[in-house]
DNA sequence: GGGGCTAGAATTGTCGACACAATACGTCAG
DNA sequence: CTGACGTATTGTGTCGACAATTCTAGCCCC
């Protein structure tokens, strides 16, 4: 049921590397290949019953988006997400989805924001219901902003953040796995954020969506200089 | 000369793929391939006396930046920026440059901070001197936004725009090749934005650095309309 | 004369194999 | 016992060749 269940959807794999990227994005995403982990070719060309070719290209793929790291004649090893690059990362987030959040406003259609406002309340019921901090801190909010960006309808916006950002959250996610109990309070923030939307607020949509997503790094940081 | 040329140097080109990326981007951006061309591994491998290998790494890397589009089993062409897909880049242009000179505001040393004055006063002998409007909105105008993005010392701020953006901005110019008189308008507007980083304000630097984006996109539009 | 179908050619996707670099390990000197 | 050196092995970078698909050109039929 969650959107982690799904990761072979892929309907239509027409090509090898696609469905191999997908497969290794997802594994590494999740915490299968921990952080670090040595991405040996000879291995997983066995393992996934294809030759190198493809999967090299498939490791290209991974490298574009920020999920390996790759030196030449040595070979790619799964990231590791130090705390500065995911400060970094927060900062691109809230110039981005700030963005992304002003053009929603302007260019959501009526039938999205009908989406965005159930997926609101579904959230409200798992709060209220029992400690679904865990579940909605983890997917829901990613759900949340994936419907923002994708009401910019700006492809390009769309494809930084949902193609390669929010797979690095993710990641992030499984690699600091911190608690954050946070939920409530981004729930409301998050209220806000479509309530601006609704009203056709861009220049408040994109204040409330920095100052949310600023927030989340300020808790991380938090919980990183208490942390050590 | 101009300082575009300098990041992407790397001498020793130490894996081929590196190579020919870097070659066939040149290549692409100022339009000795055309737009909507089709790139031909066979010939390109043979062009460059190297395997095909290689050169689909080089294509796929292409392809991460959005230089070429590819589809499966059809092959790859230079990629022909719609008027929208122009606007697009402009809206994130507007929204990751602005957090870029925030964060030069907070994080740019001294040292560059001089540079940057050094090169804004031989833009303005530039433009008084005679009818530098041409160069200067060309490289100029990215050279100066290029050092501000640096200046953010947001590795992956920089990573977006120096690598991906940047590109696609200069292809765009020589595909569409519009004149644009705002050099002496944007000269005063980087004036300001260097100010506000000079005074460490990076609220006000921020929102300098977005009305110059700004202004820059509305004046595309403003073309884009009476081109039709 | 125009549209659709079929055979050919060319191109892309994939594979296995080879050359070179880097790492790992065993050996030997101190 | 520790450290450095040399060899062996693994792995990456690159290449040429085969298979599958798409584009092209020519033919036939309407």
């Amino acid at each position: 049921m969650t959107l982690l269940q799904a990761p072979v959807a892929d309907v239509e794999s027409s090509t090898i590397p696609d469905r191999i990227f997908a497969l290794l994005r997802e594994a590494i995403v999740e915490g299968e290949m921990p952080a670090g982990s040595k991405i040996s070719e000879p291995e997983l060309a066995r393992a996934y019953g294809i030759s190198r070719g493809p999967l090299r290209e498939a490791i290209g793929r991974l490298e574009a988006c920020g999920l390996v790291v790759r030196r030449a004649n040595v070979g790619a090893r799964v990231v590791t997400l130090s705390s500065t690059q995911l400060l970094e990362i927060f900062h691109v987030r809230e110039a981005l989805e700030g963005m992304a959040a002003r053009l929603a406003a302007q260019h959501m259609s009526d039938a999205e924001l009908n989406e965005l406002h159930h997926l609101l309340e579904r959230h409200a019921h798992e709060i209220e219901r029992d400690a679904g901090h865990a579940y909605f801190q983890r997917e829901g909010d990613l759900d949340f902003h994936y419907r923002i960006v994708q009401g910019s309808h700006n492809a390009r916006l769309i494809g930084l953040l949902c193609n390669d950002l929010y797979h690095l959250v993710r990641l992030y996610r499984y690699q600091f796995g911190m608690p954050s109990k946070r939920g409530p309070r981004a729930f409301v923030e998050h209220q806000h954020i479509v309530d601006a939307i609704e009203r056709r607020d861009a220049e408040m949509a994109e204040l409330m969506m920095r100052a949310h997503v600023r927030a989340s790094r300020e808790n991380v940081e938090m919980l990183l200089a208490e942390r050590r």
